[in-house]
DNA sequence: GAGTGCACCGTAAACGTTTCTGGCACGATC
DNA sequence: GATCGTGCCAGAAACGTTTACGGTGCACTC
């Protein structure tokens, strides 16, 4: 005998007593609820996930799909874990769980998401590093699971998201650059086809105009979103005859990469050429000179993420009355001494 | 009409028979099972994992819980990442997927894992981070599941794991340091009680005394597992008056910290303070004097991981019979020009 | 031509839970 | 005193799957 068996049997009371005392229902007397509760508490009983999921037709957990293999995940633990924590948080208050789905390099994301669909492993979920087309999107709404996505995309739908502040990002580091004299600002975007770096592509542009600075495609750098990336940016620019005097990155750990290889050529950043980085991280706040970038709290974002998702569920919704939420994730400017040149 | 009714239906065969199909029993006619694939695949049909779960008993999924509050995986370089993708790997060769736990800074461990048990959501679980005394263990126990950790703990019990050579990295590197004539060689190790800071104190004492040299506890600096650790490290070796010529630090992220106080008193590694940093990462690549560090595939660690854990599992028993796994994992020198001093 | 074995398939039970339905006991109401 | 309502609980159905069991048709054997 196991499971709620056990506990009833124990109790000689039925099992769908049990089930009531301990699910909060009403029609059980307090004296009843009280025997359940401490008895489970006392036998280290705790209701079976399949035979609940089975019952009611959902798992009670939220996944996070993280894509190790490519470079589009633009991110690292030390991005995620801050998130993940966050997450965490905002279900917590609703007895839900985060599970993380890691698509491993040798399996394409796309599948790996329908098997995890299939598998009703999960309530909902959140992807994170979207491409401009996304097929993941199709699969999940085709579904019908509902979801959040860390990143906007291309592709059509109704669905939530949350998007750092890219284009703040590159008008305000153009700005800062033109405003301090710099008329040939380079930038460096992903070479692949995740959708941050349109945006950051066209905001890029949009500054270069309203700066009444002209746009030139050889400033354009398409390099890996790594710090391999960042070392072959700064080859790029040594490199060449005539070089940018400033140069706007796009992803984190960009700046390792151009600091060692500019230190290669002798060069140094925010005297040869000014840097603006992009997100504050570890490594970033111990660069010389210190890396003018900017700043956002990843827990808040976690959280922010946890409620959005919990909103676009059925069974949340009237908790969270926000709707389906579309918004811009503001990240503040940390000036350091990078950008002096 | 939902899930292997509809297929069977469509197929106007019984569900038993579609079931065998899809599960490779031998009782079914290739014809029919041809049959039977082709319409799942075309129906998007997989069968419902609470459903599996419930009739079979197991999950097929394998837990991987990480404490996100722990400040030994804070900041980590990526660790986690390129060990999820080496254990999904080797997981992936049995049809079972990895689930990522995150432990939320805000909710105790062991409960936590004691929630995950309960809920029944995985076959088996691997741990990282063990404490010198860790109750993880004593409840994966207690609840007969399967699993592994990554790193040793002093806890009784006869389960498997697999722990970075942290004892031949202290060694070595007090080896390589006494070699060039140091004297006064001290120590990073954990403030916590992870067991990791145990086992790189005691090797370093024998190392020392191998060496002939004497062991000096004022040499014994405790400090937090992050940048920030390696900051305090270097403020109070700073702030010494007989100050040591050379450091061994259990961590990677201490270089950083480290590297950066020392800058602000004028010093240079490599030249007034010798370093041997710990795993050679991302961010340890671009310091400069590069630093003197040790090298492992985490790739290669995750599958190793995974398949020892598959070996503790009944159900793969006799595939991987490697009984119980308990071994070091090495870690091989990577020479560089911060231990020059 | 009855018996035997085999290949294939349908039927139904079982997994552990939640929830619907019904029913008992008791007090209140007219 | 019959009826009604209410608080509490037992019983059973249902969720979607796997699997033990039994049965049918066919080929083959003596």
């Amino acid at each position: 005998m196991k499971g709620i068996r056990r506990l009833a049997q124990h109790l000689d009371i039925s099992i769908g007593t049990v089930s009531r005392a301990l699910n909060g229902r009403s029609d059980v007397s307090e004296e009843t609820r009280r025997r359940v509760i401490e008895a489970a508490a006392a036998m280290g009983y705790a209701p079976n996930q399949a035979g609940r999921s089975l019952r009611q037709g959902n798992t009670n957990a939220v996944g996070f799909m993280i894509e190790l293999g490519s470079d589009a995940s633009s991110n690292n633990d030390n991005f995620f874990l801050g998130v993940f924590d966050g997450v965490q948080s905002a279900l917590a208050r609703h007895h839900l769980d985060l599970v993380v789905l890691p698509c491993a390099t040798d399996e394409d994301p796309t599948q790996y998401m329908q098997r995890m669909i299939a598998r009703h492993l999960v309530d909902a979920m959140i992807i994170s590093a979207t491409h401009r087309r996304d097929t993941r999107i199709d699969v999940l709404q085709a579904a019908r699971l509902p979801f959040i996505t860390l990143g906007r995309s291309a592709t059509e739908g109704e669905h939530p998201w949350i998007d750092l502040d890219f284009a703040g990002v590159a008008r305000r580091a153009v700005d800062r650059l033109a405003a301090a004299g710099h008329r040939r600002i380079a930038v460096a975007v992903p070479s692949n086809d995740i959708n941050l770096g349109f945006v950051f592509l066209d905001s890029y542009k949009s500054a270069l105009t309203a700066n009444g600075l002209p746009f030139d495609p050889a400033l354009v750098f398409r390099v890996p979103s790594s710090e391999q990336g960042g070392y072959q940016l700064g080859h790029d620019i040594c490199a060449m005859g005539d070089r940018p005097s400033a140069v706007v990155l796009n992803y984190e750990l960009l700046a390792l990469g151009l600091y060692r290889r500019l230190g290669e050529s002798g060069l140094t950043p925010g005297r040869d050429l000014a840097v603006i980085g992009f997100r504050e991280g570890p490594a970033s706040r111990f660069l010389a000179p210190t890396l003018t970038c900017f700043r956002l709290s990843l827990r808040d974002l976690g959280i922010a993420l946890g409620e959005a998702l919990l909103a676009s569920m059925p069974a949340y919704a009237e908790v969270y009355p926000q709707g389906i939420v579309r918004r811009i994730w503001p990240m503040e400017l940390v000036p350091g001494e990078s950008d002096r040149a």
